[in-house]
DNA sequence: CGGGTAGTTGATGGTCATCAAGGGGGGTGG
DNA sequence: CCACCCCCCTTGATGACCATCAACTACCCG
């Protein structure tokens, strides 16, 4: 119960967000703009967008949602990689996703956010304060719609990840985390020999499939020893087999 | 991993829904309607809202939404209990959640279902066709708010899940469960002495769990031996010390 | 070259699953 | 009305999977 000794080092960070460059708020240019929840926005009207987004660039370790804090912003990934985490007093920690490119962050309902938020990867978003997106969201109605579908979406994604901590095992769960990574990654399903980049430390890892560092460390090594993925790094992955992996993840296979 | 013998007859019952008793579409006498998403709309307006509904009621142990079924209806639960659940291959089961009076169910954005539900208590329902909700959202865009801000919450909650399957203990568990059940069926946060229904099964509750039937017996029973709850029956608990048990739920208690 | 961090591998143990048997309550049929 | 049965639940004995503890390697950067 106390496989949190690792996360000693993070946890000295500072909690606090301080957001250095604001680059220029510019919606036009946005190369994740088709993608996420903004593009249901006429371009010739993406300025009134730009208006109410501070666009920022933070480093790997800075968390920019603490769990517990008033929900002020939202958050629009533009590119990069962030961990989303909600931990018990004692440092157990669960990720509950990780958030990229077109994801949105902070629909928080209640007044405080229900989670954290720290970037992995450098990490580029759109910030929209409270009123600022009850702005935007009133003028543009669509965008409402758009955040229904994602906020449905990322509900079906949930009820999976549930199946997954409740129900199957170290080796399903590490099959089923890369699957779904390849499938975040773009590439089409089904076929083998795909590249997998792994942003996250084997700790994240652990932390999204309710294991330990060990585990996760031990189960790469033997779906790599089974021949079914190949580790060019520590955060490079080639699935080789794809559809053993998908049995595997479906609990089809028994050992 | 073989924990689904106990399943065997549940399987067997049909899978595909029937319903049989349609009763008069008034919205007006609803009384499940201050707290359900149809709130949003003025009471002068209800009949075009019932015009697009189908009230249902179905017994306990009728499945009426089968994953991987097109997904053709939403439901809006207005009396009862159903359980949420997703399947494996080999029969283990995840529920992901239990859907009671106000909770809005189907909002799938892909052509199927992704989830099962059943009924556990006799239920009664509104059903929407696909196109019939989609009128209705359209004629009430506050609707359509009100649908994002469940989502939201229903978000919220199964990040609080996901943190509890992955890192709580099954103590921790079951103590979570009966204060988030507490606090469902409505009573004031902190009050000790409070009565808990359970209309679940202990097969039930260890499938939300991510547990056994054995382990959650084990576990209501050394919950009764300290004290910190009593068994009127096997559906009836009573919170004796509601502070111990938020203190176990969100894991200060070393045992 | 040295220190620190991330990852791997091995030995051991604990929590919970599995297997097995017994108890209790509600409903049906005699 | 009682007996029987069935299902659900409880309790006990054993075992497996994964966590924990510990040592070691690889790699990065100063």
């Amino acid at each position: 119960m106390n496989n949190f000794a690792h996360y000693a080092a993070q946890a000295r960070r500072p909690g606090l967000v301080v957001e250095p460059g604001h680059l220029p708020s510019i919606c036009d240019n946005c190369d994740s703009r088709d993608i996420s929840v903004c593009s249901a926005i006429d371009s010739h009207e993406l300025h009134r967008l730009a208006a109410a987004a501070v666009v920022t660039q933070i480093e790997p370790g800075r968390c920019f949602i603490a769990e517990g804090e008033p929900a002020d912003n939202f958050y629009n990934i533009t590119s990069g990689t962030a961990k989303i985490y909600k931990l018990l007093p004692d440092g157990r920690r669960q990720i509950t996703g990780f958030a990229t490119r077109g994801d949105f962050l902070g629909l928080a309902v209640s007044q405080n956010y229900a989670f954290s938020a720290e970037a992995i990867e450098s990490l580029r978003y759109c910030r929209f304060s409270r009123q600022g997106l009850r702005t935007v969201l009133s003028d543009f109605p669509e965008m409402e719609r758009r955040l229904l579908t994602v906020a449905s979406n990322e509900l079906v994604a949930a009820q999976e990840q549930m199946l997954l901590l409740g129900r199957k095992t170290a080796r399903e769960r590490l099959a089923s985390f890369l699957l779904s990574l390849a499938l975040k990654q773009g590439d089409c399903p089904h076929q083998s020999g795909v590249r997998v980049h792994l942003p996250m430390t084997r700790g994240d890892i652990a932390d999204y499939l309710g294991l330990t560092i060990e585990t996760v460390s031990r189960n790469f090594t033997r779906l790599k020893n089974e021949g079914l993925i190949a580790l060019q790094s520590t955060d490079a992955v080639t699935l080789n087999d794809r559809d053993g992996l998908v049995q595997l993840a479906e609990g089809y296979c028994s050992e």
